[in-house]
This record gives structure tokens, sequence and C-alpha cells, in this order.
DNA sequence: GACGCTCAGTGACTAAGTTACTGAAAATAC
DNA sequence: GTATTTTCAGTAACTTAGTCACTGAGCGTC
């Protein structure tokens, strides 16, 4: 019942709705690599994530990746379940990147919640808000940023204050949409300039000061 | 009160939800080039487009652009309404191309509507839907798209038909986020294969189909 | 230890973005 | 109607990014 408290949005609710919301929904787990969306495969629940993150991401046909955003705990992936039901032609995927606990409200739920509740819709639409908003922004540092800038941002966020990042150049090009060698280029760049020690599968950040300040440019 | 069969995913309204609409909405004219929303000026009407068309881009600080996507007539501008209501922080801006004739709902009314009727929600969702995988099939041209192929869909695009489009480099690069230089250069080739000629502030369409075969790659 | 697979490094090349100009055409000012 | 200013396009040299084709290292497993 209280996990309403985690999400700042929901906790205004009326408490028919509050009740109305933990009755019909469900908690669930998801694995680790689950493909929770992708083409072919709608969602049928609305997700409010408890625990764990979602990577959306998008393939092109030449197997090319770009990663487009996450979802992490405390978060709803509103647009994924609300969005991509008149859809189908999508070609986003949504998959677990740890183990996932989830509310899961069917999207029944979710259309009579959006009738009964302002506060429900408010809920919605600053989520919808804040990722369209975002991926402006994405955009953007698509377009126009330095890709040595983009990937010294990556790696200070993926490493989220811990020492050592595990994941390979490929995943890192991914994430930037960027090509392989490119990172290794780039990463070479900073190893030579002492900002981070590489292993097989792993970077080490030994100078989280210096790929700050490329980040901030 | 025709207006509405203009939107396909409203004729199946209910006819009291379809008298509230018309009743308490207006139609407004905008004048070329007015800007309709962008930082610091919230809309505070949901807009649906009955002629003309709004051009949404975003501006970086060092002062590039890039063309987001258009809103034509028999489509709504939702999101900008609905989303931007929430975060004022951002920096997408939407500039009527044309002069426009516009229904707008107040947003009083969009919240009404959004709770008492289930086909308008789904019309709201439809929208939002459509524009957020367009923003995600975007996203991956601009990250693995080439630049010529991006060009000639874009030249296909804005010539709708017509033999002459009336534009300068500088804003055919703001519609790709490139540059001018990198246009110029493009079209030069273009010229060179005899798909195009240019002007001054103009390119003349002389092989449509070589445009097209490229902009199919 | 041999085999296969994933991951990273390299060089040569092409594509795209940047910088710093030049000159032509159009708009406006006088 | 000429002069000045502004906008637009062309160019060369250079840097950054992406592509292609290959090499070899690390690691699991058979």
């Amino acid at each position: 019942m209280d996990w309403i408290e985690r999400f700042p949005g929901l906790v205004a609710l009326e408490l028919v709705i509050k009740a109305q919301l933990v009755d019909e929904s469900s908690i669930i787990s998801v694995p680790k690599d689950t493909v929770i969306f992708g083409p072919g495969k709608a969602p049928e629940h609305l997700l409010l994530l408890l625990q764990g993150s979602v990577r959306v991401q998008q393939l092109s046909e030449k197997g090319r990746e770009i990663v487009l955003y996450r979802v992490g705990a405390g978060e709803s992936c509103v647009l994924t379940t609300a969005c991509l039901l008149a859809f189908e032609d999508y070609s986003a995927t949504g998959i677990a990147e740890s183990d996932v606990e989830a509310v899961a409200i069917p999207r029944q739920v979710f259309d009579q919640l959006m009738a009964l509740s302002a506060d429900f819709r408010r809920f919605v639409f600053t989520a919808y808000s804040k990722r369209i908003t975002d991926l402006f922004l994405f955009i953007e540092e698509v377009a126009f940023q330095r890709l040595d800038v983009r990937l010294a941002q990556k790696l200070v966020e993926l490493a989220e204050g811990r020492q050592q990042i595990n994941t390979t150049h490929q995943k890192l090009a991914a994430e930037l949409g960027s090509a392989r060698e490119v990172v290794s280029r780039q990463l070479q760049e900073f190893q030579r300039r002492q900002w981070v020690a590489q292993s097989r599968g792993a970077v080490v950040i030994l100078n989280l000061a210096g790929l700050e300040s490329l980040a901030a440019t």
C-alpha cells in the first residue's frame, strides 16, 4: 500500500483513488534482461518502477542502436503503455537493465483513473512532459554536442559515484549512437590523460574531476 | 461546427461532448512567423490546426538549431499544450510557418473533456503516441543516416510536388541540424549530377527521381 | 592445449563539422 | 540612382567522426 508514497505525484490523490489504484494494480517482478516492450510486444500495463531500471533503446535496420532514455525507481513508464497502444510500427525496445520490481496498472484501470482524477491526469501529463522535453534535449545533444564531451558525460553518469564501470566499448557506443572504434579512440585519449584506466569489459575512473570538467563543456 | 469533421479522431465523440468542444473553444488566426510557444511563453490553449502549419524547433546555446517536427492542418498540437504546462525550462519553440487558423481549446476545457470522454482521451493519446514514435525515428535519422540521404529526403518533402523550393542553405541546414557549408557542398554535388539547379534563396528540382532514389537509401 | 567467441587496437579512408575567409546579390539608406 | 549594409553562397584548409578491413588478446570450454 505504501508504495504510493514513493511517487511524489501520487501522494496528493484522493483516498478513494489511492485505494482503487492499490486494489486494482499488482506488483510484479521482472528478471534482468527481459524485454518489457518492443516491436510486436505492446505492454498491457502501465508500469511504475519500485526497484531497478528499464533501458529504452532504438534499433536501426543496419543493426546500430542508441539508448533513448532510462526509467528508474520512482519513475513511471507512462508513455510506453499509453503511447504504444496506437502505433504498432514502432521500433523502440524496453529492456530490464537489472531485476525490476514494479507496480503494474492494467490499461482499463489507467483509463478509469484518467477519467476520475484530475490529480492522476496531472501525474500522467507531467511524466509525458518530462519525457518529451528530455527527448528534445537529447536530440540537441546528438545533433550538436561533441563526442568526447558526450562520452565523458556518459561515463560520469554510468559511474554513479563508483570507481569502476563494467561495460564494453560496444555498449558505450550504443549509449551514444556512435561506433565502437570511435569510443575506443576516445577512451585511449582519456587514458593518455590519465583520466581512466581500461581493462577488458571495464573502465576505471582515475580522475573524475577531469571527466566532469570536459562533460561540463 | 463542422471543423470537427476534419479530425478523424474526433468524429466518434458523443454529441454532448462535441457540442461542449465547439461551444467552449474558439477559432483563432495567427499571422505568419508568430511565436506560438517558446521559452517563457507557455501556451494556454490546445491547438487543433485547420489551416497552415507550425514548425517546432530546438535552439542550442551556440545558436545552432534543428527542426524537430511540424504540425499541419488536421493535426493537433497536443503535446505543446499539455506538455509544457509542467516544465518551464524547455527550449523548444513553435513558430507559425504560414498564416495559421486553429481551434483553440482552453486548458480547463481540455481537462474536463479528458475527464468526460474516453474517445477524447483516445484522441489525445493517439496524438502523443504518434509524436513520440516520430521523435524516436527522428533520433535514429539524426544519429545514423547519412547527410546526403537526409538532404535529399528533405528536399523531396519540402518540394511537395512543386518544382522550386524557396529557402536558403542556412535554413536547410537548420532543418537537418547540420551546418550551412555542409549543405552547400551537398547541393553542389546534387547540382553536378543535374538533380537540382540553384539560385539565391531557391533550389529548383530538375530530377525528382534522382533525389527520391537517394532518399530511399 | 586447441578451438571458438567476445572484446579491443590499428591504419587507411570517407564523411561531416569548423574556421576563416571571399565575393555576389539584394535590401536599404542617403 | 548610387552608396552602404546585410544576407547569401562558395571555397580551402583543417579537425572530428564514422567506416572498413583486419589483427591480436583475453577467456571459456571442450
